[in-house]
DNA sequence: ACCTAGATGATAATTATTATTAAAAAGGAG
DNA sequence: CTCCTTTTTAATAATAATTATCATCTAGGT
């Protein structure tokens, strides 16, 4: 499991997860590494697409599937929202602004505890994520439902 | 907030909720009332369309949504998958098959503890959900079927 | 019986994502 | 470096879930 970080050597990396060296790869990687937050395909097509006018969006979807494969970056869905990837990928949880969806991370500091069910039995459990929704202070201060877009983080 | 049961007097139901008596509400609730477990508006046409062939999926989607504004059924979004609609609207949990993506009910005993980050602060909690992703029993015993069937290959 | 707000259903539009595939390029061998 | 094979890219089409439109219909009240 990779951290990617601001002095990774982005090529170096990419040459260990074993995948080719290409300068649409290393772009991505680089807006990623740079970037604070979770990442929609289409916010890393806006940012690297003025530098690198070639790029599409298909490269992006491909090239985010093998780094979530790899481990390099963790992909996250909610609801009927476009999917996030996070390069924090430690085991955390978010919160979830249900006006804006801003995600804000947050660790658990220990594992909650539950009994599975009966029906549940044989049930192999793999991973697990605690999703908090509420109302960011942003969201809050702006006043219930308004400008319910843009900021996403 | 309500919870269905098999003897909900269904036209009651509806006008207590503050909702018009329509044939296709009867008949969306009457599938529901009788459905275990978390359906899509694809199986609620599948199963209503049959005995009610000029139901539009515009009115099953039309219907579900006021359904959870009233407190009815409460969505639950996965990945890239259909909403699924709930009809089990005590605060409860989910574990969810990464193969076949069937969900089991569970409940936590008591509230997972955790403490807000400092870039949360200001962030008001209004519901929160524990999904734990692994596989279920039958597509563990289906896995080891095709496991086994490619090794005699 | 009549009226009207609200509901329905056919259809089009939107949006995120996946599939297809010809052309380009990476990396390795000679 | 040159050639070769395999992977990657990017344009485009296809898919799928959901939302928007809107003409028509109807539930429920007068
Ligand atoms: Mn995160
Ligand atoms: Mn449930
Ligand atoms: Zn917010
Ligand atoms: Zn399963």
């Amino acid at each position: 499991m990779h951290n990617l970080s601001t002095d990774t050597n982005i090529p170096k990396l990419l040459k260990d997860v074993g995948l080719r060296v290409t300068p649409q790869r290393e772009a991505i990687l680089n807006f990623l590494i740079h970037y604070e937050g979770h990442a929609t395909v289409d916010d890393i097509y806006q940012a690297v697409h003025p530098t690198f006018p070639g790029l599409s969006v298909s490269t992006i979807y491909n090239t985010m599937k093998h780094f979530g494969e790899l481990g390099l970056v963790k992909e996250i869905t909610f609801g009927d929202a476009a999917s996030r990837f996070d390069v924090n990928v430690q085991p955390h949880h978010h919160l979830v602004c249900k006006h804006c969806g801003k995600l804000i991370d947050f660790y658990l500091p220990q594992p909650p505890n539950f009994a599975l069910p009966p029906d549940a039995s044989g049930f192999e459990i793999e991973d697990y994520h605690l999703e908090v929704k509420g109302t960011c202070r942003e969201c809050r201060d702006k006043g219930r439902d308004e400008a319910r877009n843009e900021q996403t983080q």
